[in-house]
DNA sequence: ACTGTACCCTGTAGGC
DNA sequence: TGCCTACAGGGTACAG
């Protein structure tokens, strides 16, 4: 579910709720999620303070006195809501209706001043580690990262010099969390469809016989940086339209160009072409064959 | 070293 | 209504 616009949403909204906030209790109510949890997690997480809440990635990373980062993926449905005077609300704003009433809550964060953070994933692909603030790059979840899409370290140059050897195309390319990191299947589709190009070209074409950028890589990197840039302003994409109790969900999927829309027209200004669904790598791709080459 | 496929798990939507 | 299948925003572990 959550690509990089989602975690980023979730983390502005409960950064509130978790920074300068003390664990008083963590309960686990299951042996796991997509791994066991780490040894003696609610004793390392217990009584500590939350310095800070940053996002790599998918990944959520929170900041604790001791030294220690918790580090948490969402998944595929992972999701947490907050509970304060019994009311749940979702941070990021993009839960569905499924788990509403409780069932798939697998951690129950207890804070010091009342509130509760709970997280919930109903298909567990998502995971939490612990490890040291000072290894953290050298985990091995975080350091074959690519680069932040949202940071200047993407460039045409990068993706030319990371593309010119690789023999796969370009939906793949982008999907390599060791290329960049963050993108997930619908933003690489309407990144993809906003440069113009086909997800199925192959990579290397962004790079020319000399190996350096080109007119598509230049193109690409403007399309992903505004496309997850207005992601974000949207406050994500809800593919199941829910609100929950105290807020709205996100709105970019009303912004949708490509992803979802098979058989629709293309609303590129002044192409007939209709929006093409095909597989590749066993996901889903969506694309004008008419303006995207 | 790369690339493609199977798999992890549950819920939902659509065809019959 | 129920049953069955395909599919879903994630990533890993293999085999070739």
């Amino acid at each position: 579910m959550p690509e990089l616009p989602e975690v980023e949403t979730v983390r502005r909204g409960l950064a509130p709720v978790l920074v300068g906030n003390r664990i008083k209790k963590v309960e686990t109510r299951r042996a796991d999620l997509r791994f066991p949890f780490p040894d003696h997690f609610a004793d390392r997480l217990r009584g500590q303070e939350i310095t800070a809440l940053e996002r790599r990635a998918k990944y959520l990373i929170a900041q604790l006195a001791s030294g220690e980062d918790l580090v948490m993926h969402l998944g595929m449905t992972g999701r947490f809501t907050v509970a304060q005077d019994g009311l749940r609300t979702t941070p990021g704003e993009y839960a569905h209706p499924a788990g509403a009433d409780g069932t798939h809550d697998h951690v129950v964060f207890h804070l010091s001043d009342g509130s509760r953070v709970i997280y919930n994933d109903a298909r567990r692909f998502g995971f939490m580690v612990m490890v040291a603030h000072d290894e953290r790059d050298m985990h091995p979840f975080l350091r074959g990262l690519g680069v932040e899409p949202l940071s200047v370290a993407l460039s045409p140059d990068y993706l030319a010099a990371r593309a010119r050897t690789k023999k796969v195309n370009l939906k793949s390319f982008l999907m390599d969390q060791r290329v960049v990191a963050g993108l997930g299947n619908i933003y690489v589709a309407e990144a993809l469809y906003q440069a113009h190009l086909a997800p199925d070209r192959a990579a290397r074409t962004l790079a020319d016989r000399s190996g350096k950028a080109n007119d598509k890589a230049d193109r690409l990197t403007v399309a992903i940086k505004d496309v997850l840039g207005r992601a974000i302003e949207a406050r994500g994409s809800t593919l199941r339209d829910y609100r929950d109790p105290s807020g709205g969900s996100g709105g970019f999927q009303a912004a949708f160009r490509v992803y979802n829309r098979e058989g629709e027209a293309c609303r590129t200004p002044g192409c007939s072409g209709t929006i093409r669904r095909t597989v590749s790598g066993g996901r889903a791709n969506f694309h004008c064959p008419r303006c995207q080459r």
